[in-house]
DNA sequence: ATGAACCTTGCCATGATGGGAAGGTCAAGC
DNA sequence: GCTTGACCTTCCCATCATGGCAAGGTTCAT
């Protein structure tokens, strides 16, 4: 229920300037799990809203930042996409949001992942079988390469472009 | 068995030039199941070697190089990224090549799809959970936002980030 | 002659992330 | 005071497989 809040300085334990003025980039990485520099990437693409600035140019978090950060942190290890985790901030940050519309998002890339998962078992049973039928000695001879090469009868049809499924992880 | 090998020229029934002097790279395209700017890019990769051109420049496509890109387009399907398949390319291409080295590639890749279904099956339960949660009304409470503002007992615990399993297809 | 349907090369974009360069800032230790 | 090291800043480039577009050449049919 508490979040983990070390208070601790970063790695080392020197606030490097005023004491508690707010986390350093270095600081709110730490803390919220995402890299500095994704930090960096995530304010351009407006998902931090006016990061407040230190006389020298230094960015500097508050309490409500390292949330928001630690929020897309946890979506991002759900598997959805910048431009989902933009709505679902947006909505986290709407007191008049509707649970339809989040639900809609999640539900969308749950089924996108279903549709992902599919094909890569499908790949993956077409594989098992290649792997189970080869010696895997010294011979040249290889149902592998004979089912590449479409001298052998295939195995599995493919169906779907693999750049659509493995490649292209979010529409 | 037979090889379906439609040996009308490209789309329309006519041949470029001289009738039987090779297939362009579009008549390549519709037969290989291969997109003309992905043979393109494959020849600057090496898959293909020495491919002849017309004296227009035009480059021609041999019954050779059809089955180069139809082994390509095999493996792609199968999810075998391009560095493997210059790999399996360049052992099809070799009598002294051993079954174990193919096999062993093979392998590599159905572990590494095993590892990514395993973290996007897990990602899925997770989430598959929240919607299952979630009302989907018009008021805002939303518990799936409750989990990723981490103000609910986490329902999965997120353990791989989403970079290695989603986001670099392969290694 | 014009247009359609090909072909050529070359550059840019994707998406999330990392790497690195060149330079500013600040505190601690000599 | 000066150096060192650990931060910070911005900007550019790379990944990976693929598509898109532009500017221009070739060939053939109307």
């Amino acid at each position: 229920m508490a979040i983990v809040r070390v208070v601790s300085a970063h790695t080392t334990g020197k606030p490097h300037t005023l004491a508690s003025s707010g986390l350093s980039i270095g600081e709110a990485a730490t803390q919220s799990g995402v890299s500095a520099k994704m930090i960096r990437h995530y304010e351009t693409l407006g998902l931090l809203s006016g990061v407040a600035r230190r006389n020298n140019g230094y960015r500097q978090y508050g309490p409500r930042e390292i949330h928001t950060l630690q929020f897309i942190k946890r979506a991002r290890d759900l598997g959805f996409s910048m431009a989902e985790i933009a709505e679902l901030v947006g909505l986290w940050q709407n007191r008049r949001r509707t649970s339809a519309s989040v639900k809609r998002i999640a539900q969308a890339h749950a089924d996108d992942l279903a549709r992902r998962i599919e094909a890569m078992q499908a790949m993956q049973q077409t594989l098992l079988s290649l792997i189970r039928c080869c010696q895997g000695d010294h011979r040249p001879d290889c149902p592998i390469l004979d089912d590449l090469a479409g001298s052998a009868s295939p195995i599995a049809h493919p169906v779907c472009s693999t750049k659509e499924l493995l490649h292209q992880p979010r529409p």
